[in-house]
RNA sequence: GGGUGCUUAGCUCAGCGGUAGAGCGUCGCCCUUACAAGGCGGUGGUCGUAGGUUCGAUCCCUACAGCACCCACCA
């Protein structure tokens, strides 16, 4: 093995190897396990969210895989609708050329091929995080069987009278020029006006004061609302105002929806263009009256004067207007939430507009007739409801409930071109056929159409199919196995609906809406079953401050740059690359700059992936500080190191067979308490990592794997093995490097799920040497707990050990002893264990504090002045002569005495207390009592010390 | 307005009813033949505030303060 770990080298390695090998598909023997890819973007690149997320269930697939569970890691990309379209749309306007100049067929052509081009970039990356995913069955959102499986939902949909088309009021993205879902709106604070504006009646005889923070919306006003109960205005209901600019008369209505608190009291009704004022309009029987075209000009609805200005223009023209007319009452500074397209940062325009919706509210009985249950929405809430999905954590379950609780129809279509085209046909007549295909609308439509039919113009929501994504990707409905544009086989379901149920979805909170739901409603909806078990909600990543990383702020990270490094140019570089706003640029460039001055260093996919799952807590957020990352690294480094230790041990300087090709439970078992101790710990740390892992707790599996393998494998056994190693004893030097091996080839094994490449490259050295005959540590069995046994008595020596060793190692220290020097050691007193151990491990001592072979003074012998450290009874010295001064050690060890006496107090406080013996628990009060004993031991031990130094 | 979190060592975070922990940082000694990406040993905390429950509270309860985030129609 080369001297140190060269993460580049070993990481090139192996993944093709694997890939290539088939080890990533289901085994095709054992219990299903599934985890679904939440499929990213298919022009997307990874981005830190991702690769923590694919961290996190690589290494569940892995460890799932090595337990012998059939498994399944399902991926594929999505095609992201608007998303992917924006970035076609953004390249032709470079060309300087809309996607009409084009036209629908070219369009959508040309998106295809981008897809061609860049739609590896994502995967080939997921490639380099490790993710053991089974690619021969990667999947597209919009490949022929998804697309298929789409038709198929959308028609049964319709003709369970579950999807409408309708004309409603929605969330119009005038510079997409697309209706959104309401999931898709931000409502963003932002500083504005509250304008009061005096509205005559008919008459001319009174008025009243409305207050809108939307002037301009006054030319669509259809009413003006006040509460029923307002003294103020009741005088005022039912007669007639004229509304100001267009002179069109509007009644006054009364309605409880207005605070009479807010405002004026009064409040403009504008149905068309405001969701409060629509539901008001509706119950009123207002007419709608909207004046607004798609792109948000004013339309001929408006007087002349303000027809075709943008709705702000229009705003400016309308203030002005009324202020001359004198109608202006008041304008003031007012804070608005205002809502904003999460896509295009536009805002958002009410609009009336024929949209496709899912209906998920209406209360349907099973014959028909109204007044029974939510035929998708239900079963999805009762599915977590009963804990038949379980969310992890588990507050998350209020989050998704409350939702559903109170969930809106879905608007569905969306007025783009890239995505499923709506299966729906109109004739002349505005009647709806919908099909596979018009051939298909045709014959199963009730009336015959009048003259040709043409498509809906419309495609689907992408979150539409991602919905199907647990069931579409198994190749339901099952009309035969699935193949893919090369002909292969990607999905059956007569076999593959095995693993549905998948068994967890591992996503972030942001989506529970947009797709968890979703998926839920649709899985049930189609297939009866659960889409997944549970539902891990993971961390969201930010930079080591807490922030969100943005590319504006120039704190993103890509994983990549964290695997193989990057200079300082060229990360600037590819930092600003995209940013047009030069501030910005500058910016950016700056805490580049400052943050990594030296670029950032290599520090290879497995330290990464450790980073990610000893960052992976329940906490919503984790701060991604690359020193943490470096630290992982240096662990990857010990491993390696700890690796090459074992090897050079059994290859020298007896030749490989005797201590190497031992099969594992051959020969006698451990010969040495080091190794019995070892094997002990080794087993509780495997019986705790069982635990993390159901219990979804990567921080406590990644830290518990960190201490065994650091502090107790590296910094105490092996250390303990090299006396025996090099001793005379030929069956302690066979058993130590057989359990040397033994230990090693089993943390690399319970590593593997987190530090795939690593441990393949050293288990390649290491498990060949057991005999064992896998070709990769990923065939192997995950290592279990009940694998080993334990041994109390050997721990209990060990313990010992490494507390005669940490007090000699203490005083040394503290008494500024050279760690070069070898010292004398004395022992004193004692209890009947201490002679055998002090004989059984001398030689472990004198190699690991570096001291000469002890010597006991007898109880009533002369002793020379030392420094001491007291193990139970037991006083391990090291004379003072030459090496200690004296008074140094007097204060340490009058120090010592109060840290005790201090202890002791405290115990005895407790057991002081009457009601401390009377209400604790036994063993609590038993241990306290331990304790004080304990401590009093020592004491007694530290103050025969001191009295011996005064002599 | 509803909901969900968070507040523990200089920093980032575990712990969650019975001796306050980790990583990073910091200080001292050491290039001891697996590893200086290292070894050994230290320093560092009245666990946000105030009450309550309890023999005992960082942990449970209540209130308060501060900080996040999510949902929601106040013009």
């Amino acid at each position: 093995m080369e001297k140190s770990f060269e993460p580049a080298q070993i990481e090139s390695r192996w993944y093709a190897r694997w890939e290539a090998s088939g080890a990533f598909k289901p085994p095709g023997q054992g219990e299903p396990y599934c985890i679904l890819l939440p499929p990213p973007n298919v022009t997307g690149t990874l981005h830190m969210g991702h690769a923590f997320q694919q961290t996190v269930m690589d290494m569940l697939v892995r460890y799932q895989r090595m337990r012998g569970m059939n498994t399944l890691w399902q991926v594929g990309t999505d095609h992201a609708g608007i998303a992917t379209q924006k970035i076609v749309e953004n390249q032709l306007a470079i060309e300087e050329k809309t996607r009409h100049d084009l036209g629908r067929d070219a369009f959508v052509e040309r998106v295809w091929k981008w897809k061609e081009e860049s739609g590896s970039t994502i995967t080939n990356q997921m490639r380099r995080i490790g993710t053991a995913a089974d690619w021969t069955r990667e999947r597209f959102t919009m490949d022929e069987g998804l697309s298929s499986a789409v038709r198929k939902v959308f028609i049964e949909w319709y003709r369970a009278g579950l999807i409408y088309r309708g004309n409603r009021l929605v969330n119009w993205d005038p510079v997409l020029g697309t209706a959104v879902s309401d999931l898709e709106v931000n409502n963003v604070e932002r500083d504005g006006h509250m304008w009061s504006i005096r509205y005559p009646t008919a008459d001319g005889s009174d008025s009243l004061v409305v207050a809108t923070t939307r002037p301009e919306t006054m030319l669509g006003d259809v009413a003006v609302a006040v509460h029923p109960e307002d003294e103020r205005y009741a005088h005022l209901v039912g007669k007639t105002l004229k509304l100001p600019l267009s002179g069109r008369e509007i009644p006054v209505i009364a309605d409880d929806y207005v605070d009479r608190e807010f405002g004026t009291g009064s409040v403009k009704i504008t149905p068309a263009h405001d969701f409060n004022d629509y539901a008001i309009g509706m119950r009123h029987k207002l007419p709608l009256i909207t004046i607004f075209t798609l792109d948000a000009r004013v339309n001929d609805e408006a007087p002349e004067k303000y027809r075709g200005l943008d709705r702000y223009d229009a705003r400016k023209a309308v203030l002005a207007d009324l202020d001359a007319a004198g109608l202006l009452v008041e304008t003031k500074a007012h804070k608005l939430q205002v809502p904003v397209s999460q896509r295009s940062d536009a805002v958002i325009e009410p609009m009336l507009t024929d949209q496709w919706f899912v209906d998920l509210t209406s209360e349907v009985q099973a014959d028909g007739r109204p007044g029974g249950r939510k035929a998708i929405t239900e079963p999805a809430l009762d599915a977590v409801r009963s804990g038949e999905i379980k969310f992890v954590p588990e507050n998350w379950t209020t989050t998704y409930t409350q939702w559903l609780d109170n969930i809106q129809d879905w608007c569905i279509s969306r007025q783009l071109w890239w995505g499923h085209r709506i299966p729906a046909w109109y004739d002349e007549a505005g009647t709806i056929f919908v099909g596979e295909d018009e051939a298909d609308a045709r014959v199963n439509a009730t009336t015959e159409p009048v003259g040709a039919l043409r498509q809906d113009e419309d495609v689907l929501d992408t979150w539409f199919s991602s919905a199907l994504w647990p069931f579409s990707t198994l190749g339901w409905p099952g009309d035969g196995p699935v193949k893919n544009e090369r002909g292969e086989i990607v999905a059956n379901w007569d076999q593959d609906r095995i693993f549905l149920p998948s068994a967890v979805l591992v996503t972030g909170f942001d989506i529970i809406f947009f797709w968890v739901a979703r998926m839920v409603m649709a899985t049930k909806y189609f297939t009866g079953q659960i889409p997944f078990r549970e539902v891990y909600i993971n961390a969201i990543v930010r930079d080591a401050e807490g922030q969100k990383m943005s590319k504006s702020k120039g704190n993103t990270l890509d994983p990549l740059d964290l695997i193989d490094g990057i200079e300082l140019e060229p990360l600037v570089q590819k930092s600003t690359k995209s940013l047009l706003i030069p501030q910005v640029r500058e910016k950016v460039e700056k805490r580049i700059r400052k943050d990594y001055p030296d670029g950032i260093p290599a520090i290879g996919t497995d330290a990464l992936r450790f980073t990610f799952a000893a960052l992976a807590s329940y906490s919503r957020t984790i701060n991604f500080d690359i020193k943490r990352a470096e630290g992982y690294k240096a662990f990857c480094n010990k491993l390696w190191n700890a690796a090459r230790f074992v090897l050079m041990n059994i290859e020298s300087p007896t030749p490989p067979g005797e201590g190497g090709a031992k099969a594992p439970g051959e020969g006698s078992g451990p010969v040495t308490e080091a190794e019995r101790w070892i094997l002990t710990r080794l087993k509780q740390t495997l019986a705790e990592v069982e635990q993390h892992f159901i219990s979804y707790r990567f921080d406590h599996l990644a830290q518990t794997l960190y201490e065994f393998v650091w502090n107790e494998y590296c910094d105490w056994f092996l250390e303990l093995s090299k006396p025996a190693l090099n001793g005379d004893d030929a069956a302690a030097v066979a058993s130590t490097r057989h359990t040397l091996l033994v230990v090693l080839e089993s943390v690399l094994r319970a590593l593997h799920p987190i530090i795939p490449f690593i441990t393949e490259e050293i288990w390649k050295e290491i498990g060949p040497r057991l005999g064992f005959s896998e070709t990769s540590v990923y065939a192997r069995p995950y290592p279990l707990a009940a694998d080993f046994a334990a041994d109390n008595a050997a721990t209990a020596e060990i313990e010992w050990v490494k507390n005669a060793l940490s007090g000699i190692r203490k005083i040394r220290s503290e008494m500024n002893i050279s760690p070069a020097r070898t010292i004398p050691l004395l022992l004193a007193d004692g209890d009947a264990n201490d002679r055998p151990r002090v004989a059984k491990f001398a030689a472990q001592i004198a190699f690991l504090a570096r001291t000469e072979t002890p010597q006991w003074i007898e109880t009533d012998a002369e002793e020379p002045a030392a420094a001491a450290a007291v193990v139970g009874t037991l006083r391990v010295m090291i004379p003072l002569a030459g090496l200690i001064d004296l008074d140094a050690e007097k204060a340490r060890l009058t120090k010592e005495i109060a840290r005790i006496e201090g202890e002791i107090k405290k115990c005895e406080g407790k057991l002081g207390n009457a009601n401390f013996v009377a209400n604790a628990p036994a063993e609590v009060v038993a241990q306290e009592r331990q304790r004080i004993s304990d401590w009093n031991t020592t004491l007694g031990a530290l103050r025969e010390q001191a009295a011996k130094l005064r002599e």
